[in-house]
RNA sequence: GGGCGGCUAGCUCAGCUGGUUAGAGCGUUGCAUUCACAUUGCAAAGGUCAUUGGUUCGAGUCCAAUGCCGCCCACCA
C-alpha cells in the first residue's frame, strides 16, 4: 500500500517497527549479509540495576545507535552489545534506603538473605531497564546481553585478580582508607567528595609545645610531636628525644619527630600525629615507624582509651573534651573561622572516618605506565579531545587502589585470611586451609570488589575474553561512549585492565558526552524534584524527535540543558518528514520503479547538490560530528527538499507523462536517500516510511540499506 | 596550590586546520492560507563575537594578559 495516514502518530508505530527490526535478526551481527565483513563495536556502559532510565542514558542509547545505525549502513558487522552492572556500593545504598523505609536494617540481616533479597530486585529491573532502552530505538543485541554476575564475568575477573596477585600488582595492606561510618565501608579515593566548611581550631598546650587541631577528639593517643627539621625555633629539640608532659587524661611520655611534611607556617608549625585517623599522620608514622594506635571504631564511638569518653559518638564528646582540656589549662587559644576541607562520603554525605585496614590494593603505577604511553602515542583518540589531558594528568598521580568493599552486593574476593597472621591468600577455587606464611588456620574473605574492578575490564570480558570467536572477532573495539564524569572510575581503568589483560587498547576512540540538565542548567536531583523521565518525552513527542532533539548542537563533553521545547521543535520535524513523504507517495502511484527517465538541467544540479550535500554529512559522521550533522539534514530536508524541491516539481508533476516521470524519479530518489541519512538518528518514522516506498531493489528494512554515495 | 572548560542574537547553543555582508533552534514582530503539512509558508527585527594588547594583507577563529562563571584534582594539622 503506497499510502501514509493523514497524520503522524509517532505511537502507533513506534512498537510495530522496532518488532520488525527485533524480527529481522538484523541487530545480531551473525545475521547481517555476507558482505558485512568489517567489524564495528561498542559495547554498552552498562545500565546500573538498580532504578530506571534517566535522561543520561537517553543520551547515551541515542548516541551509540546513531554511530551503530550509521556504521551499518556503511557496510560493518556492526555489534552492539548491551549489559547490565550490578554496580556494587550504589545499588546496595539504594536498596538500604528501601529497607530503612520499611524499617528494616542490613546490619541486623544476614549476609545471604540480604544478597537474595538485592539479586531479585535487580532483577526486576532488568526487565524494566531493557524494555526502556527499547524504547528509544536502541539497535543492540539483546542475543548477547550480559550481566557483571554473570558466571564466565566472574572467572574473567576472579583470573585477572589471580594474575595481578601473580605478578605482585595486588597487595593486602593494612592502611589508611576512607571509612564511611554509615554504610560500614572503605571506599577509594574516588568515592569521597572534598566538602569546604569552617570549624573551629583549637590551639592546645603539648608539654613545651602549643599544637592546633581541628578535631580534639582523636588526641588522646598522641605521643609523637612533629615539627619541620629546618624550624629554627625547634632548633633545640631532637629527632627522637622524650618528653614528659601532662595530657587530657594524664601523664604522657612524648617523642619528639622531624620530618618534612609539616608547614612551618602553619600554625605554631608544631603538630601532634594520629596516625590511625589520618592520612597525612599515617605517612609519617610509616616514614620513621611510629605507633599506631586505634582511637575511634568503626561505628564512629570513642574506644577505652578515651578514658571517661569513651563509648561516646565523637560530636558529643568533642565540647566535653575541650571543657576538660580548658579546665586542665591546656586550651590556649580558639580560631573561630578556620575554614577547612573534609573529605565526605559520595552517596550519604557523612564525615569519613580515616581508619586503619586490611584492604586489598592494587599497585597502579606500572599499570598506568602502559596507558600513559598508549594513550601519549594517540592509540587512542578523545572526542573532545582535551579528555587527553585530563586522562594522563590523572594517571601520572595514580595512588595505589583499595578495591575491597565491606558490603555484601558484588563479586566476593575469591581469598582466604589467616587469622594468626592476618595474611591474605588469593584463592580461587576455595581449596586452601591452611595459612602458607605461618601454617595458621584460614577464614574466607568476606569482602566484596568495588564494582569497577569488574566493570574496569568490561570490553573483553563481555566479549568472552580470551577464546570465544567474539574476543577474536570484535575487540578491540572500536569506540568506547559515555559520560565524560566516569573518565576516572572507568574509562581509565578499562584502559589499564585492558593493556594489562589482553595486551590491546580496549577500544580505538573514546566519546565522552556531557551532563544532561534540566531546562535551567541545573544538575538534575530527586530531592529538587527537577528529574526529566525520557520516557515522558518520547511518550509525548515520540521517540526520533527526542532522539535528534538531544543531539543537534550538542557537542561532545558540554553539558546538555534540556528543555522541553527543544524536544517540541522536532516533533514539527517529524510531523513534516511525514507530510512531505505522503505528498510524494500521493503522486507516485503511477510510476514504475527503475523506468527511465530524462532530468533537465536544473534537475540534475539538484541531484548534484544533494549528494554534495551526502558527502559533507558523511564526512561529519565520520569526524562524530553528529550534532553538525543533524542540523545539517535538518535544514537540507525542510529548507532545500520541502521548501524548494517539491515546491519547483509541483508544476511538473500536472506536465506532460516525460515530466511528470522525471519529478516522480527526482522526488523519490531524494526522499529515499534522505530517508537513509535520516535514518540513524530518527530510525522509526524513517523505516515506516521507507516500508512504504516503491522503490527497486529493496531491503528488508531501511536499516541495512546502503548510505546513498 | 595545581589543572580543565566556558564567556557569540531575548533564551539554549553551533562556528573544523584564520579569508567575502557572523549561523541554527526556540522566542518576538508583520503578512499569507481551501495547494503534503497551521505540528504550515513568506518576510523582518535582533550581535562593539567578555576586556586589553599582539601576530597577520586579513582574527569570533592563533598568541599573551586580565576579568567574571563553572568543573576537576591535591595529605596543610
Amino acid at each position: 500500500m503506497l499510502e501514509l495516514a493523514k497524520t503522524y502518530n509517532a505511537k502507533e508505530i513506534e512498537d510495530k517497527i522496532y518488532k520488525l527490526w527485533e524480527k529481522s535478526g538484523f541487530f545480531n551481527p551473525n545475521k547481517l549479509p555476507r558482505t558485512y565483513k568489517k567489524p564495528f563495536t561498542i559495547i554498552m556502559p552498562p545500565t546500573n540495576a538498580n532504578g530506571s532510565l534517566h535522561a543520561g542514558h537517553g543520551l547515551v542509547l541515542t548516541i551509540e545507535d546513531i554511530m551503530i545505525r550509521y556504521k551499518r549502513m556503511r557496510g560493518y558487522k556492526t555489534l552492539w552489545l548491551p549489559g547490565l552492572d550490578h554496580a556494587g556500593f550504589e545499588t546496595q545504598v539504594v536498596y538500604e534506603r528501601q529497607l530503612e523505609k520499611e524499617g528494616r536494617s542490613r546490619f541486623t540481616m544476614k549476609p545471604g538473605d540480604l544478597y537474595q533479597e538485592i539479586m531479585e530486585f535487580t532483577m526486576r529491573n532488568k526487565k524494566n531497564i531493557e524494555d526502556q532502552t527499547k524504547k528509544i530505538g536502541s539497535s543492540c543485541d539483546w542475543s548477547r546481553e550480559k550481566f557483571t554476575l554473570d558466571a564466565d564475568i566472574i572467572k574473567t575477573v576472579y583470573s585477572t585478580f589471580k594474575k595481578l596477585y601473580n605478578d605482585g600488582l595486588v597487595y593486602r595492606g593494612r592502611r589508611i582508607v576512607h571509612w564511611c561510618p554509615k554504610h560500614q565501608t572503605s571506599l577509594s579515593d574516588l568515592e569521597t567528595i572534598d566538602k569546604k566548611q569552617t570549624d573551629k581550631l583549637y590551639y592546645l598546650q603539648y608539654g613545651p609545645f602549643t599544637i592546633a587541631t581541628a578535631r580534639p577528639e582523636t588526641k588522646f593517643g598522641d605521643k609523637y610531636v612533629v615539627m619541620h627539621p629546618d624550624d629554627k625555633r625547634y632548633k633545640d629539640y631532637k629527632h627522637g628525644q622524650k618528653i614528659e608532659l601532662e595530657w587530657i587524661n594524664g601523664k604522657v611520655t612524648a617523642t619528639v619527630i622531624k620530618d618534612k611534611a609539616i608547614d612551618m607556617s602553619f600554625g605554631t608549625g608544631v603538630m601532634t600525629i594520629t596516625p590511625w585517623h589520618d592520612a597525612v599522620d599515617f605517612d609519617i608514622a610509616e616514614r620513621h615507624s611510629l605507633d599506631k594506635e586505634q582511637i575511634i571504631d568503626f561505628q564512629g564511638r570513642l574506644l577505652p582509651i578515651a578514658g571517661e569518653f569513651a563509648g561516646m559518638k565523637i560530636g558529643e564528646a568533642r565540647p566535653k573534651i575541650v571543657e576538660k582540656l580548658q579546665a586542665k589549662g591546656l586550651l590556649v587559644k580558639i580560631d573561630e573561622n578556620y575554614t577547612h576541607v573534609v573529605k565526605t562520603c559520595y552517596k550519604c554525605g557523612a564525615l569519613i572516618e580515616p581508619q586503619i585496614k586490611d584492604q586489598w590494593f592494587v599497585k597502579m603505577k606500572p599499570l598506568a605506565e602502559p596507558a600513559i604511553e598508549a594513550i601519549k602515542k594517540n592509540k587512542i583518540r578523545f572526542i573532545p579531545a582535551h579528555y587527553k589531558k585530563i586522562s594522563l594528568h590523572w594517571l601520572q598521580n595514580i595512588i595505589d587502589w583499595n578495591i575491597s568493599r565491606q558490603i555484601v552486593w558484588g563479586i566476593p574476593i575469591p581469598a582466604k585470611i589467616c587469622d594468626s597472621c592476618g595474611a591474605g591468600i588469593v584463592d580461587i577455587e576455595n581449596k586452601i586451609s591452611a595459612c602458607h606464611k605461618c601454617n595458621g588456620s584460614v577464614r574466607k574473605e568476606t569482602d566484596t570488589f568495588d564494582t569497577w574492578f569488574s566493570s574496569g575490564q568490561w570490553p573483553f570480558a563481555a566479549l568472552g575474553y580470551p577464546s570465544s570467536k567474539d574476543y577474536k572477532t570484535f575487540y578491540p573495539t572500536q569506540v568506547m561512549e559515555t559520560a565524560g564524569e566516569i573518565i576516572f572510575f572507568w574509562v581509565c581503568r578499562m584502559i589499564m585492565l585492558g593493556l594489562y589483560v589482553s595486551k590491546k587498547i580496549p577500544f580505538e576512540n573514546v566519546y565522552l558526552h556531557g551532563l544532561v540538565l534540566d531546562a535551567k542548567g541545573q544538575k538534575m536531583s530527586k530531592s529538587r524534584g527537577n528529574v526529566i523521565n525520557p520516557l515522558d518525552l518520547t511518550e509525548k513527542y515520540g521517540t526520533d524527535a527526542f532522539r535528534i532533539g538531544m543531539v543537534v548542537g550538542n557537542t561532545p563533553g558540554t553539558s546538555l540543558a534540556l528543555n522541553e521545547d527543544r524536544i517540541r521543535g522536532y516533533k514539527n520535524f517529524a510531523n513534516k518528514i511525514w507530510n512531505a513523504s505522503r505528498f510524494v507517495l500521493m503522486n507516485v502511484k503511477d510510476y514504475k520503479p527503475g523506468t527511465r527517465v530524462v532530468l533537465n538541467q536544473k534537475q540534475k544540479k539538484t541531484l548534484a547538490d544533494f549528494k554534495k550535500e551526502v558527502k559533507e554529512i558523511e564526512k561529519l559522521m565520520d569526524s562524530f560530528k553528529f550534532y553538525i550533522a543533524a542540523e545539517k539534514i535538518y535544514h537540507y530536508f525542510w529548507h532545500t527538499f520541502c521548501d524548494n524541491i517539491i515546491e519547483e516539481n509541483k508544476t511538473k508533476l500536472s506536465g506532460t507523462a516525460k515530466e511528470r516521470r522525471a519529478s516522480q524519479y527526482l522526488l523519490l530518489e531524494i526522499l529515499s536517500s534522505s530517508l537513509k541519512i535520516l535514518h540513524p538518528f530518527m530510525p522509526l518514522i524513517t523505516e515506516e516510511i521507507y516500508q512504504q516506498l516503491p522503490l527497486k531493489n529493496k531491503k528488508k528494512t531501511l536499516m541495512i540499506e546502503q548510505w546513498p554515495q
